[in-house]
DNA sequence: CTATCCCGCCAATCG
DNA sequence: CGATTGGCGGGATAG
């Protein structure tokens, strides 16, 4: 026996429940999360019960969890518990983070090397995250290493990497260079590579950061968008002018009635943005120490058109009816989710009603894709 | 082909 | 000792 696991989970024979992999994403999943425990009293969170309502293993729960830790959005409680402290915690995470960035000096250094074609208006970025090194001393903290190789470091320090430099559009591998420290295994850079893409997707789908292409260049980066502080001026959000632009994400929706629990929900975590202050301003910060390239950072807008991110800026609430949301805040960020057939089971057992509506909002939706909101 | 990244084995850690 | 956490990387999938 062992692992009867078959991999692939198309079924040999008859039909091909393909379920696209992006509907098993972290991102996805990520949505779910803080769609489910979004709702106004929630403060402790279980694993097992999350992973139970989302469907889906316990080893993902971790990865999610500690992802949303490193921003403030739930905290450690014990074990198997978790203290969800609120998205609104973000504006307040992220400042801290890029204080400590700055304090502990993220260097960014320009290597020159990267390829050739350097990414963004070229400057590699390279920081070296102290800590590391072999050794020494007795080994005191042989049992913190494993900290520091901890996703929650690393999705942190990835942050820091944005929030202490004024560059946007850090591709993965510079990043991974960056916070490796220095070794150049390309097996660790490798398997850093691939945390790195999970972290950006559990960001994009929260719309923290954004996946481009390069404008000359080929490769793929990431920008940041930071907490939707960005109201008006200059960029995104502007809605409005949503021309119709239909993102084909995963359509294969076509078919794959394998399976009888397909329940969909809006998995927005509503953009909050409480009061307090609004980090805004990211950008420069008065450092007088770390003066390295500077980077022009070519604004030209994005092209949050198409491209799967998050999924613009869509209204859910429309009319049909959705009476629940106690707090429904904005809901106007995005909406997110397009098919999250994940398992969600439990989840329409909780919301049970509320899935009716959804359900309706979503026939809208994936009959002409979210072109414009919902009347 | 490359970019993406899900799955889950199995090693540390925590009770 | 078993249960909980969660590195880590194979290898499948998207493009």
């Amino acid at each position: 026996m062992s692992v009867s696991s078959l991999v692939s989970p198309e079924l040999e024979s008859s039909g091909r429940p393909y379920y696209s992999r992006k509907e098993k994403s972290l991102g996805l999943l990520c949505s779910n999360f803080l769609t489910l425990y979004n709702r106004d009293g929630v403060d402790a969170i279980g694993l097992d019960d999350a992973a139970s309502k989302l469907g889906v293993e316990r080893r993902r729960i971790y990865d999610v969890v500690n992802i949303l830790e490193s921003i403030g959005v739930v905290a450690r409680r014990g074990k198997n518990k978790y203290t969800w402290k609120g998205i609104g915690e973000i504006p307040r995470a992220l400042k801290e983070l890029r204080e400590e960035g700055l304090r502990e000096n993220f260097s960014i250094l320009v290597p020159a090397n990267s390829s050739r074609f350097l990414d963004d208006n070229g400057s590699g970025e390279s920081m070296n995250v102290k800590s590391d090194v072999p050794d020494n001393s007795s080994g005191s903290m042989k049992a913190d290493n494993k900290r520091e190789k901890s996703l929650l470091i690393l999705t942190q320090n990835f942050i820091k990497l944005f929030l202490c430099s004024d560059v946007n559009m850090i591709t993965l591998d510079s990043a991974a260079i960056a916070l490796l420290g220095d070794s150049n295994n390309s097996t660790a850079m490798r398997t850093k590579i691939r945390r790195l893409y999970d972290i950006a997707n559990v960001f994009s789908s929260m719309n923290l950061i954004e996946k481009i292409h390069h404008p000359e260049s080929r490769k793929p980066a990431f920008r940041w968008l930071g907490w939707e502080g960005k109201r008006y001026s200059g960029s995104a959000t502007a809605l409005g002018l949503n021309e119709t632009k239909k993102r084909v994400f995963g359509s294969d929706i076509t078919n794959n009635s394998l399976k009888r629990n397909k329940v969909d929900y809006p998995g927005d975590w509503i953009s909050d943005q409480k009061e307090n202050m609004s980090m805004h301003s990211n950008h420069d910060i008065s450092d007088n120490n770390h003066n390295m390239h500077k980077l022009k950072q070519h604004s030209k807008h994005s092209s949050k058109d198409f491209v799967f991110g998050p999924f613009t800026p869509a209204n859910i609430k429309g009319d049909s009816g959705n009476k629940n949301v106690r707090g429904l805040q904005d809901w106007e960020n995005l909406a997110s989710s397009y098919k999250p057939q994940y398992r969600n089971q439990a989840l329409g057992d909780l919301f049970g009603h509320y899935v009716e509506a959804w359900k309706s909002w979503y026939a809208e939706v994936e009959g002409k894709e979210q072109t414009q909101q919902g009347s």
